[in-house]
DNA sequence: ACGATTTATGTAACCCGTTACACACATTCT
DNA sequence: AGAATGTGTGTAACGGGTTACATAAATCGT
């Protein structure tokens, strides 16, 4: 490979002119610029970011930790983060978590050993502390971590009762709720949401919230159950789409006609909701635009720009779609 | 941050000392070892993976050029390529080509400039002549680039045969193809492939052919326009599973039973199409085990392990669900 | 006309982990 | 006993780009 130093020879200069020809730092004449871009253009020179990376402590990479790229909701979280991070010179380091605490702090050492210049976090385990210990830029997506740390998410309890409210407003009488994990925040603001709507209705009961896990087959199980009990049950807000899903699968394969006789909304808006029949209603998040935010302000604050955005609320739109398309008209 | 030379203060000792206690090299007494492991916990060093790499000219670290990891087909494939990288020591830069030759020729650049060690690339536009300009290991995942890089996939026109023949063994009679990209080899073999089953035929005529271009809604529109002109079509093989999506969605909407009156087989084998109504039938390719056996052979190449096998062609299974599961049955 | 700036370029130290080489002492072999 | 080999540790060069500092010529101000 070759050198600054190969450069320096090939068009007679110092390697420190080189140098401030690639970075267009301090003086340059005119015509040493030409006869050192000659030279590159000669030898084909690409300067070697990693001696770079070890004089100034920077690497000009970035670290995504998500719990996993599998869930359908990470690809355009980190498709987002990617595309505007390397526009800005900055490439990614993607890592799946799986929540693993451990598996955390593994990605975490790794990124601080190669000089990573920041982070984009979606995760419920990493605290403030642990992450003082590593003393880099981060930004929080999809889930806050602390209050110091810029965080681009959606009102989740807002969307939970947009989503309970829209039931009622298409003529349901009876909405259950299918819960998404304990440890995950966003999933408690869902279901918090459900309740701000639904907790002083008088056929409101404990039983009609249960545990769906973000998981689909344990949604469609949840479902069967909880529908055979409660037969009066015409509404289901599953806490995302993926369990919209499984919901939607269980009344299938209950005979329940959706919407007519159970109608069903799902929570994040991601590609699938368009792809079932009927069509899943959805509270939608501009997934691929808060990440772009996100990395936006991240690259700000990397480059200590202090005017860097401390996060950002963004609106949750409902999309409304065949699975609450119902014939019953608002009886509200 | 603390160095080896800290290190080698805090426990009176040479930076070599320490440097031989780190990589379990060269001679260490016993007794100094201990010494120096105690210094490094006091002082929590963590080696620099920037100055290592700077001196080795390797930095473990390996690039993913994927079209994009909005596709459902990618993420499962990244992640099976991440776990089992970050398990050898590996850390994984993702990138989305977009199948832009430029975008791959620029992640290309940056990765060689970062002294990555080798790359696992998901391309069509790719050639061996440009990847000789960079001098660095690599395996081909999904599509072969050239007979001497190693390719992990599976046989694309076989799994073509085996979709169009569990049609003909269902019952249909008139089968169509919705057709992927033409660019893209892998769609031309599984049209090849429908070709091989169909082409002499009495029945079959060019227009039961479509291009679908591996999109969901072109699919669904071609497919309409399809039923409309053939509506004595009864089986359809979608080059993919997104495609065959589409061409539910279309059934659905032109108000055809599947698999009753119209069967469907998609290809790829991808989450998506269990959780569809009716579940989707497709010929499934071993998507993780492929991307680990590719990341594994990877970093056997970087290592220099010349047993490293050349690639692998993969067997693809048959996966029969509701929309083949058809009442007519083996007229054949 | 002479000091203060600006422009232009080079030398060498620096970032930090690795390793070639040198040196010293302890064993082992003949 | 003397050579050969094994064990243990340190010094310093190295990888390649950056920049503090030094030097010097050109331009400016008064």
């Amino acid at each position: 490979m070759t050198t600054i130093r190969d450069v320096a020879r090939e068009a007679s200069v110092s390697v420190a002119t080189v140098s401030r020809v690639i970075n267009s730092n301090g003086y340059v004449n005119e015509d040493t610029r030409k006869k050192v871009g000659a030279a590159i253009d000669r030898l084909k020179y690409k300067p070697n970011s990693v001696a770079r990376s070890l004089y100034k402590k920077e690497s000009k990479t970035i670290g995504i930790i998500v719990p996993d790229i599998t869930n359908p909701y990470f690809p355009q979280l980190v498709r987002g983060v990617e595309d505007h991070l390397i526009k800005k010179g900055y490439t990614s380091i993607l890592c799946n978590s799986d929540e693993d605490p451990e598996k955390e702090r593994l990605y975490l050492d790794v990124m601080k050993q190669k000089y990573v210049d920041g982070a984009i976090i979606v995760s419920n385990t990493i605290d403030e502390r642990l992450l003082q210990e590593y003393d880099m830029p981060v930004v929080a997506l999809d889930r806050s971590i602390h209050k110091d740390i810029p965080t681009f998410a959606i009102d989740n309890r807002d969307g939970g009762r947009a989503a309970t409210k829209h039931l009622q407003d298409i003529g349901c009488q009876r909405i259950a709720h299918i819960k998404g994990p304990e440890q995950i925040k966003n999933a408690e603001e869902r279901y918090t949401g459900y309740l701000d709507v639904v907790k002083n209705q008088s056929w409101f009961r404990d039983s009609y919230v249960v545990p769906g896990d973000y998981d689909q087959k344990k949604s469609a199980r949840a479902t069967m159950e909880l529908l055979e009990a409660h037969p009066e049950i015409d509404g289901i807000f599953a806490g995302n789409d993926v369990m919209a899903l499984g919901v939607l699968k269980a009344a299938e394969s209950l005979n329940i006609n959706v919407p007519e006789e159970l109608a069903i909304i799902g929570f994040d808006g991601i590609d699938l909701t368009e792809m079932t029949t009927p069509e899943l209603s959805t509270i939608s998040q501009p997934i691929y635009q808060m990440s772009v935010e996100a990395a936006e302000t991240l690259v700000a604050l990397i480059e200590g720009k202090t005017n860097a955005q401390s996060g950002h609320v963004f609106p949750s739109t409902l999309i409304q779609r065949q699975s609450t398309n119902s014939v019953k008209e608002n009886v509200t």
